[in-house]
DNA sequence: TCAATCACG
DNA sequence: ACGTACGTGATTGAG
């Protein structure tokens, strides 16, 4: 085809097409203030996609009208778009925003009554074509394929946000093996569930294709109904009305009354710094900084919108007689940053200190001579409040170089956390550009003196920043000084230090567990009469269901197909033996893959092994450890737990576990102000049974051990937010009983009912629930329309108060551990796990240090409930 | 990159 | 009528 390069190019989105598929690929987006824009936000992402591919030099959107669109098909079709679930409340909201959006863009939108977009569409095009342009429609259905043709081009947006189609009558037919003109025809033999147009029953895409491509159009299926084959015929003959019918409904008009006019469509209404605003607004940084790309905009930003940063003179410290020379002013607050060349601090490389917005002096640390720079920088780090972002891995490098700093300033990694959790990036750039509207260079690049005393700049002005807003919640503001800072050094240690893991018994272990999944492996394709891949969910289910016919009546179904999860195939337990082989096959293969084999290999020379906690993951204040995660190490399984006895106490030393007791509960009670709860924490009495005695109304003694058992399901399920059937499911009960096990607790414990109707409430009003200590979490979801979404979003503020406080205070609990470790330089703490932690000591201090770790912790904080912690002592983790 | 699965508290 | 506990991270297969 011979295309005129000079023709000019006409846009046209389907504005609720594009819309209604952002907003189902962009489901949760909200702003801080919990506004939802995930619809607008997939609208712009693809809009500018297709507007950045094609460089159109006209652009309009077809908007549907609601409700009188369709007027004109419902006299003959009445039930046309029957069956279409209104679209959620969230999706209405939105609109005005991308209304906001279109103007800035300058785009106009065209609605009618009457005509639905895509009666607009092709009008426009038409109109387009006479007046020589060539027309790209842009649309997420492909009803619009009717109308292509060599000026008419369709991008249709598929799944996700940038996959997008082209067609035009070259890649149609090769497609779908039939000519354009003939997709109308298609489309009335098949019929279109989601419009509700009929078609011919039971002639699906596959057949109606096979008659187009042999009849060429209805009509010829039609006259030649006596050359086809029976069954087809039948279809036909019984579908002819619904076929004809089902043309007149899907055809495209292109005779709405609307003009095509250039001068509207051309751009010229665009306003750059508008569409920077309401992307601004939007929270669409991502966006905004990728906008020149799109629309050849200038360069952004003024230099008087943004916020002055004052940049401190840079020095560089590259020779050991620069360093002995240097003199540090006196500062109160110490703005760092530092590289070190491999995890955990190892190698430092670079460090940065700045102690007031005049300077910032930067060390070579290669160049250096290392007891030059201890001598030098030691005490005066050590007794200077740091300012930085992540101080921990910062800590860390420090600690290579012989320096030891504890005080902490401001971290602004956290501060950014603290004053809203929802955002789920807050690297150092970002935040510089989202706050502070600057760019910041990398501190990677190898001459990094300038950039980072941009850095130092930077940090210096977002701490300032934070501690104005941290100090408008008193609460939070003691938080930061009495946990999150002290917190950062005790969990500079533990990563630095590492774990021991012994290797060699892991190996071993390795070559046990491969006999074992092999011998497994080939009992599971006798049974199955074929080999296949075991941990292929897709294909297990086809070996079970399909091949074994296992009655799938019960077993639950995902958007893949049958679940195969293990409480599902537990329901097969006993009609084949296939199920328990898998059971073992995936809990072996787990171990395997996640622990026994992973693991020795990222040990250290000293066959250490460092996780890395993150303090800005959890929404509830938890830490969170990854690269290796040592959360989440196996105790549950006989065969897990060998992998527990892989972690060592290093030579002469053991390991003392102290954990918390019924932690989360305890500040249930506590939180509750029930005194009933409390009183039996501080008597220590079996709280299950005790529980279990007042459900059923009997004395402790005669309680059964199946009712202890359904009362402690309660117990903890209560602290999630529990439902009757997540009860029965967890104790194994019917949905009634759970229901009235659930009344009855309630009766027993009308604190903890108020106090969970009140977590509620707040979050409902106030927008967040918080702990104790007065972290927050925003809870936003609690509004949603989606009854699924707000549900959980209500659940998970109930539980945020006690698995939020529980982590507040072990934290605090930490820092007076180690507090207490001073005097026993040979005892480090090396891990923890939410409600315990993991101590290395000397064997011969373990006794005594149990009991007063025992004592350190429970009396961490104050509180009116009794908080108990058990201590044990051995070689090995899987000893405790 | 996502969904499914499963390890922990 | 909806479809179930809360909070994480790692691995795998599949699109």
């Amino acid at each position: 085809m011979a295309e005129d390069v000079s023709r000019k190019r006409l846009a046209i989105i389907d504005g609720k097409s594009v819309f209604y598929r952002g907003y189902y690929a962009m489901p949760n987006l909200s702003t801080k203030d919990g506004t939802p824009t995930g619809g607008v936000y997939g609208f712009a992402v693809m809009a500018l996609e297709v507007i950045k591919r094609l460089d159109p030099d006209y652009v309009c959107v077809a908007w549907d009208k609601p409700k009188t669109n369709i007027r004109k098909r419902l006299e003959i079709y009445p039930e046309y778009k029957a069956g279409r679930k209104p679209a959620p409340a969230d999706f209405y909201e939105q609109i005005p925003l991308l209304q906001e959006l279109l103007e800035a863009f300058g785009w106009p939108l065209y609605e009618l009554d009457d005509y639905e977009a895509d009666d607009i569409m092709g009008t426009l095009a038409v109109q387009a074509r006479d007046q020589g342009l060539d027309t790209a429609l842009i649309t997420s259905d492909l009803d619009m394929l009717q109308v292509i043709n060599g000026n008419v081009h369709v991008y249709a947006l598929k799944k996700g946000l940038s996959n997008i189609e082209l067609f035009h009558p070259e890649s149609f037919e090769a497609k779908y093996g039939i000519k354009v003109d003939q997709f109308l025809d298609l489309k009335s033999l098949k019929g279109d569930s989601s419009d509700n147009i009929p078609g011919a029953p039971g002639i699906g895409e596959k057949g109606a294709v096979e008659l187009l491509q042999k009849y060429k159009t209805i009509e010829g299926v039609y006259d030649n109904l006596p050359l086809i084959k029976d069954s087809m015929r039948k279809k036909l003959e019984a579908g002819k009305e619904s076929v004809y019918l089902s043309k007149k409904i899907a055809a495209i008009w292109t005779d709405a009354p609307i003009k095509l006019d250039l001068a509207e469509v051309d751009g010229s209404k665009c306003s750059p710094a508008d569409v920077q605003n309401v992307l601004q607004k939007l929270e669409f940084r991502t966006l905004a900084r990728q906008l020149p790309e799109y629309m050849h905009l200038p360069e952004q930003k003024e230099a008087d919108e943004m916020i002055k940063l004052k940049m401190p003179e840079s020095t560089n410290i590259k020779t050991n007689e620069d360093l002995k020379k240097l003199s540090l002013p006196k500062t109160d607050e110490l703005v760092i940053s530092a590289i070190s060349n491999k995890p955990h601090g190892r190698e430092p490389a670079f460090l940065t200190i700045s102690p007031d917005d005049k300077i910032a002096i930067s060390f070579d640390l290669l160049l250096l001579d290392p007891k030059l720079i201890q001598e030098k920088l030691k005490s005066y780090i050590e007794q200077t409040a740091l300012v930085g972002y992540n101080l921990k891995a910062i800590m860390q490098i420090l600690f290579s170089l012989g320096i030891y700093p504890k005080k902490v300033g401001h971290d602004v990694e956290i501060g950014a956390f603290l004053l809203n959790p929802l955002k789920r990036s807050n690297s150092l750039s970002e935040m510089t550009e989202t706050e502070l509207g600057f760019q910041l260079s990398s501190l990677d690049i190898l001459d990094g003196h300038n950039a980072a005393a941009e850095n130092s700049a930077a940090i210096r002005k977002l701490a300032e920043l934070q501690k104005t807003e941290l100090n408008k919640f008193p609460k939070m503001q003691k938080l930061t000084k009495e946990v999150e800072w002290p917190i950062l050094s005790v969990l500079a240690e533990m990563e630095h230090l590492g774990i021991k893991l012994d290797v060699e018994y892991l190996r071993e272990f390795s070559e046990q567990l491969k006999d074992s999944i092999s011998d497994i492996e080939q009992e599971i394709y006798g049974h199955a009469d074929q080999e296949f891949n075991i941990a292929s969910p897709a294909q297990l289910a086809d070996i079970l269901f399909n091949k074994l016919n296992l009655p799938a009546a019960n077993i639950k179904k995902g958007k893949t197909g049958y679940s195969t999860a293990a409480n599902e195939l537990d329901k097969l337990r006993a009609v084949h033996p296939i199920i328990d082989l898998i059971t073992q096959y995936r809990e072996i293969t787990k171990l395997m893959n996640t622990y026994v084999e992973p693991l020795p290999a990222i040990v250290d020379e000293n066959n250490r092994l460092h996780t890395t906690y993150s303090l800005t993951v959890a929404q509830t204040g938890r830490l969170s450890s990854h690269d290796p995660n040592l959360q989440n190490i196996p105790v549950r399984s006989d065969l897990g737990r060998k992998i527990r006895s892989a972690f060592l106490a290093d030579t002469g030393k053991v390991l003392i576990g102290a954990d918390y007791s019924q932690f989360e509960l305890r500040l249930a009670a506590l939180l509750a102000d029930d005194k009933d709860l409390i009183d039996m924490f501080n008597r220590d009495v079996d709280v299950h049974l005790a529980t279990a005695a007042q459900i059923y109304g009997r004395q402790p003694e005669d309680v059964t051990k199946n009712m202890r058992r359904q009362a402690k399901v309660v117990n903890f399920g209560i602290m999630y937010g529990l439902s009757p059937h997540g009860l029965a499911v967890a104790a194994n009960m019917t949905r009634e009983a759970a229901k009235n096990f659930i009344e009855k607790y309630f009766e027993v414990r009308p604190k903890l009912v108020a106090y969970i109707a009140k977590v509620k409430k707040d979050a409902a009003d106030d927008g967040y629930v918080e702990t104790l200590f007065g972290r927050r979490r925003p809870t936003p979801d609690v509004h949603s329309s989606n009854f699924m979404v707000r549900e959980a979003a209500y659940r998970a503020a109930v539980n945020m108060p006690f698995q939020g406080t529980a982590a507040d205070i072990m934290k605090l609990s930490m820092v007076k551990v180690r507090e207490y470790l001073e005097d026993y330089p040979e005892a480090k703490l090396l891990l923890q796990i939410h409600d315990s932690i993991l101590i290395e000591a000397p064997e011969d201090q373990a006794n005594q240090l149990a009991k007063e770790i025992k004592r350190v912790m429970e009396d961490a904080h104050k509180l009116e409930v009794k908080l108990t912690v058990d201590t044990s002592i051995g070689s090995n983790w899987g000893e405790l």
